[in-house]
RNA sequence: GGUGCGUUAGUUCAGUUGGUUAGAAUACAUGCCUGUCACGCAUGGGGUCACGGGUUCGAGUCCCGUACGCACCGCCA
């Protein structure tokens, strides 16, 4: 036996009891004729103590172990001298009659504490330390919780939790694929899965009317903080349901997560739905963050022509939002809200701004172009109150103005601390549209993905206005993030044909890729719809981190490398020849 | 594919207008210290200033390129 007690166990009523531990050497202190160890496991921080006089030689030992030594150790949980109240374990120690080093350790690359001194990328490296600091273990934890909480409550409504398979088919829709060479079939790869999107779809038609999966996703595009190339969701999908009975069924599984898992109550109201062409209106985005407000607020029909403003006259859309209590900023902050939205990545060309001061009086940088008539039409449309500051976008494209103004609320919003951690906002955005227009490909795509249903009152527009068609798809969004989404999905053959049609396969090509799919909608295809949410993203939100790498046991770096395991790599010519893959010299 | 920022001690960073022997904190080592718990005090070791080229009497510092990292745009049904 190893150890009779964790290091994070033991309480005053222990006193007296002759224990073992076992753990690494978070510190140590050496007082001279005294050293006290700081003895760490996944549960907590025990003392020990030697003591020159009683300790004799293990004193000496004591005086020897470095950090991160792990170390086994018999003693006496005695009462202390002077507590500690800022740790669990701090009303007592241990004082050490036996000592047993297991294992030495090299002084570890960075500190293992929670405010460590090591950079990302060194944590990275060195993952398997990182992982022994209070913070991170305590964001896998939480990922650990939450996938409990997941599987119990599906399970107590019936879902089965059913595998799928890894090596699957590509399907040229959606994002890259990741493929895999098959040595057995020399020139043929398998892919890895985007989402088992298919394969729940044929588990339905198999009758498993109930089925979810956390499920590892793999996507070949770029990363972000938020984005991964395998990641996880918890995959459902249900037969015999509407759209209603699929956004009541997760929005119960939601609040019961965040009552679980976050220890949060979300209340008894419904989640607020908003179609998205409201939510593109009014925030910009489909995924908005509404734990505050300040909406757009149109003012092209005021404001262009009306004046002599060249730049209003030439926009399609000019939009503001009313920043509550900003009519004081400076004009070294409002040149720095204009440098942010003329940031290449944001694309704006200026920022227009009216300032309604707290008595009244309004100040703006169109004042020479408007009467003052006119702009105090601004402020009462935008909804301005004294104190208040307006900040106007326009532009020749709506769509892309409305993304800039987007991102100078939300920059706003961090500007004036509204965007808080522990304040949660759900919402479902609703009625996507069923396609969009790609300029790359020439032809409409399937904004959800290609399985997803019309809205029934909709397929008559399909052979005639397919870009007016909405589709039955649904994403849940918390805190301007998209944290899961779904659809009712196509299960009749027919319906299927025309929507590829429209996405501009040929009846062959829509046969080669997914006629498996169509051929099992053939045979007795039940109604059936789902949702997909993200888990790295929940417990990124549920932990308050900024990137979900940190609730990701061992994530890529941002060009999708794994540092620790230095992979990819080069594999051996052997292995190649027997995939007969030949590499493409480079020319140079 | 693109934009921005960064790369200096084991680590996190500072380094002025281009000018003497490149600093701090922390970590590490040694010594002192019997109630510490971010212990304290003293001493010490530790640097290919990412790499390559250029400008200059002289480059950590300026210029060009490369690599790597981070954030973002494109991309992510």
């Amino acid at each position: 036996m190893y150890r009779s007690h964790t290091c994070g166990s033991l309480r005053i009523e222990d006193k007296g009891k002759h224990v073992t531990l076992a753990g690494w050497v978070q510190r140590t202190r050496k007082m001279g004729g005294m050293t006290f160890v700081d003895l760490r496991d996944r549960y907590g921080i025990t003392q020990l103590v030697f003591d020159e006089q009683k300790s004799g030689e293990l004193f000496e030992q004591a005086n020897k172990t470095g950090r991160e030594y792990v170390i086994q150790v018999e003693g006496l949980v005695e009462e202390r001298y002077s507590k500690n109240p800022n740790m669990p374990t701090g009303d007592i120690e241990i004082i050490v009659d036996k000592y047993n080093l297991l294992n030495p350790s090299l002084t570890p690359p960075f500190t293992i504490e929670e405010n460590t001194d090591g950079g990302d990328d060194l944590r990275m490296k060195y993952r398997y330390l990182d992982i022994r600091r209070e913070n991170v273990r305590k964001n896998l934890e939480l990922r650990h919780k939450f996938c409990i909480a997941v599987r119990n409550f599906l399970d107590s409504k019936g879902f089965l939790e059913i595998e799928t398979p890894i090596l699957i088919g590509s399907t040229p829709e959606g994002a890259r694929d990741f493929i895999v060479p098959s040595r057995m079939n020399p020139g043929q790869f398998y892919a890895l899965p985007q989402s088992p999107q298919t394969l729940k779809q044929l588990l339905m038609v198999a009758g498993i009317d109930r089925y979810f999966q956390i499920a590892k996703c793999f996507r070949d595009e770029d990363l972000r903080a938020d984005r991964q190339p395998e990641f996880t969701q918890i995959d459902c999908e249900m037969s015999f349901v509407t759209q209603e009975d699929i956004l009541q069924i997760f929005e119960e599984m939601t609040k019961y997560l965040f009552k679980e898992v976050r220890g949060v109550d979300l209340g008894e109201a419904p989640f607020p739905r908003m179609p998205w062409q409201e939510a593109m209106e009014k925030y910009g985005s489909d995924k908005p963050d509404t734990r505050f407000g300040m909406e757009f607020k149109e003012l092209t029909t005021l404001l262009k022509g009306t004046g002599n403003f060249s730049i209003f006259d030439d926009a399609a859309y000019i939009g503001g939002i009313v920043a509550p209590g900003c009519a004081g900023y400076s004009r070294k902050q409002l040149d720095e809200l204009t440098n942010f939205v003329k940031m290449p990545q944001i694309g704006a060309k200026g920022l227009v701004w009216v300032k309604v001061a707290d008595d009244g009086s309004i100040k703006s940088s169109v004042d020479k172009y408007y009467t003052p008539e006119q702009i105090h039409q601004v402020c009462e449309t935008a909804g301005a109150a004294n104190g208040d500051l307006i900040l106007i976008l326009c532009g020749p494209d709506a769509m892309r103005c409305r993304k800039q103004l987007c991102e100078l609320r939300l920059e706003m919003g961090n500007r004036l601390g509204l965007r808080d951690k522990n304040k949660f906002s759900l919402l479902w955005v609703v009625d996507f549209p069923m396609f969009e227009w790609s300029d790359e490909e020439g032809r409409l795509m399937a904004m959800h993905h290609p399985f997803t249903s019309p809205r029934p009152q909709d397929i008559p527009l399909l052979a005639t206005q397919p870009e007016k068609v909405l589709a039955d798809a649904y994403d849940m969004v918390c805190n301007g993030i998209e944290v899961g989404g779904g659809s009712i999905r196509i299960h009749d053959a027919e319906l299927q044909a025309q929507i590829f049609k429209v996405l501009g396969f040929t009846p062959e090509k829509a046969q080669a890729q997914f006629g498996f799919l169509m051929n099992a909608f053939k045979y007795g295809a039940p109604p059936h719809g789902g949702l997909a949410y993200g888990l790295d993203r929940w417990v990124s939100i549920f932990a308050g981190l900024d990137s979900i790498r940190d609730c990701i046991a061992f994530p890529k770096n941002n060009s999708g490398r794994d540092v620790m395991l230095d992979a990819p790599s080069e594999v051996a010519e052997a292995q190649l020849e027997e995939l007969k893959i030949a590499l493409v010299k480079d020319a140079e």
